[in-house]
DNA sequence: TTGTACGCGTTATCAG
DNA sequence: CTGATAACGCGTACAA
């Protein structure tokens, strides 16, 4: 059996207490006893119990960190950042998948909230279901009456919940890279977006909605298509976009991912981008700088945004304003991917 | 305050231990009581206290994951593969950043014991440093001592630990890669491989010096440098070899992130790939593919490698024969980096 | 089927 | 400075 405080504290021919205070250094010990405490301390091989410790003391070192998928470069930035953050802290980030379901969000948020975690971080966009948005503010105020703080990065919070928010300017950025693409001359456009009824879809698409109508064009809403913000699903929406024979001379896509397996099913349908069509993405992870041809793109400060949500939650930065929301800026990136119009898809796609 | 069992025993006029009962389902309890339990369940909000729980049942539902950096998607991937069996098994999965650091490692091991975690998964490559194998054993000790599961998933588990390993074939891979440089015709090269006294980087190194020497080739460890396995010191790799003036036909990397880098650098030199120099990776991340140009490397089963160790951690799956191995094979995959010898590095960089 | 009562390993309060 | 001892919230023999 592993022993605890008692072995430890008959070892030394000490009192529990006295153990625990030599462990947690907050209660003056005199030297020799400390001395003897340490060596029984270390001959025994005694590791602290963090339940126990959980229980007595009402609180966890524990952080949670929900995101779609941490295989997703985005996500993985955002958690390595936040990570970092805890560790520096003597805290340990749990990291849970919700592969995009609202239900696993629910699920892990409860899960953190019965561990008794010190701050939960939901990152990544959030699903439009005002059904799910209370159930999710319902479990805020559970978390703030036990003392837990809640941190929302790229997203917002619910209205009145008190939780912080560290936000991208994701429709600013959709609308910078859209005008980008019409100053290079592109009048027609197919946008291949995330999952619908996501926060972060529906700001970007918005802000290339922006930049068209800005322009005085009609969004053809034909040619655009949903995806779910993954490689595979660029990809199968660039077959698509072929199939369906869409004429643009350009494809938008909601991230760098989609972008990528856009720009490799044009490839195998023999349309060479920039030189026949264009293409964007967005959030400009590493990757995207490696591409063929290097991504034209919105760059993201997520090292930051990890930064900042990681400290937030927790403690070592205080809540921010009065709205508790906290804007990062985005920057556009040009490379490779974007030229000027080129012969467009429809005719240059051999099926 | 939170509520607790006592008030909800007190809301539905049981005792707590029928609470108890009714909340785990593990022994029978009417179905008028049950339905009034759950009623003051529901009424309060009540949420089971993880910590107290795992106190009095003596476990906890905790899975740690230990791994360089979530951010790099070869750790990505392996995080993402295990908490997805985690989460099936309602089990959360602590992922630890080490930053590659072996006292980081030493200390999230030890954190996680504190938190009596079901299991602790390592993965990636370990250092080799006996005084360090023998502090890791002696926490695995720890762990088996507590009922703690440990799974070693890239890297073999100390001698006589009793703890499982999933294991990747780098030798053979690295083998089959350079014999495949040399069938193309290539027989100066340079080799980038990853952090010194990482099993990892020794592994693959020896691959590449088997088939070396197999061809009657002398390795010429002057134009071999070390990197830490990221695109950064890959890129650096890549201007060292340039203002060495290394004349080689042909760069390995130890990695794909480092290869992306050396391509990188090579790029800005003036020197094509695979034209003037060919460039190999290892690990077949997704990002190998759309590299530019798409990198030749060695397949490495991580999903599979993934689920196995998670598998393996929440015992799902028995420990594999008699010696806790099991080993995973390669594949090389032949993409456009690698050409036949072209003019090489000296004569084609422009510093 | 239900209730009582004790133990899990710490922390913290209160004497000494 | 140190030692008893009472929580902390839950699971579970044991008894009814």
């Amino acid at each position: 059996m592993a022993p605890t405080l008692v072995d430890v504290a008959a070892r030394a021919g000490v009192s529990t207490a006295t153990v625990s205070r030599v462990l947690n250094g907050n209660y003056p010990v005199s030297p020799g006893t400390k001395a003897r405490v340490l060596a029984a301390l270390h001959e025994l091989d005694y590791v602290v119990n963090g339940p126990a410790r959980a229980l007595a003391a009402a609180s966890s070192d524990m952080l949670g960190v929900i995101v779609n998928d941490v295989s997703d470069p985005f996500f993985g930035i955002l958690s390595s950042g936040i990570q970092w953050e805890a560790g520096g802290a003597e805290l340990l980030a749990v990291i849970c998948n919700t592969a995009g379901s609202p239900e696993d969000e629910l699920k892990y948020m409860q899960l953190l909230l019965r561990q008794r975690a010190r701050a939960i971080v939901l990152t990544g966009g959030g699903r439009e279901d005002p059904d799910h948005a209370e159930r999710v503010a319902q479990l805020i105020r559970q978390c703030h009456e036990r003392g837990a703080r809640v941190v929302f990065c790229g997203r917002q919070a619910p209205p009145d919940s008190e939780a912080v928010s560290i936000l991208f300017d994701n429709r600013g950025g959709a609308r910078a890279l859209t005008r980008h693409l019409l100053a290079m001359g592109h009048r027609r456009f197919a946008y291949v977006s995330g999952p619908e009824a996501n926060t972060t879809t529906t700001a970007r698409a918005a802000g290339h909605r922006d930049a068209l109508l800005a322009a005085g064009l009609e969004p053809e809403d034909g040619a655009a298509l949903h995806g779910d913000f993954s490689r595979a699903s660029g990809f199968a929406a660039g077959m698509e976009l072929v199939r369906r024979g869409v004429d643009c001379t350009a494809v938008v896509a909601g991230n760098d991912l989609t972008a990528l397996g856009v720009m490799a099913a044009l490839r195998e349908q023999g349309v060479r981008v920039p030189e026949d069509v264009s293409v964007a993405g967005f959030d400009d992870l590493p990757v995207a700088m490696d591409a063929a041809p290097a991504l034209s793109t919105v760059r993201l400060p997520l090292r930051e945004a990890a930064a900042r949500a990681g400290r937030l939650a927790i403690g070592a930065d205080d809540m921010p304003g009065p709205d508790g929301l906290v804007w990062l800026s985005s920057e556009l990136i040009v490379r490779e991917s974007v030229g000027p119009p080129g012969r467009g898809l429809a005719s240059t796609a051999r099926l």
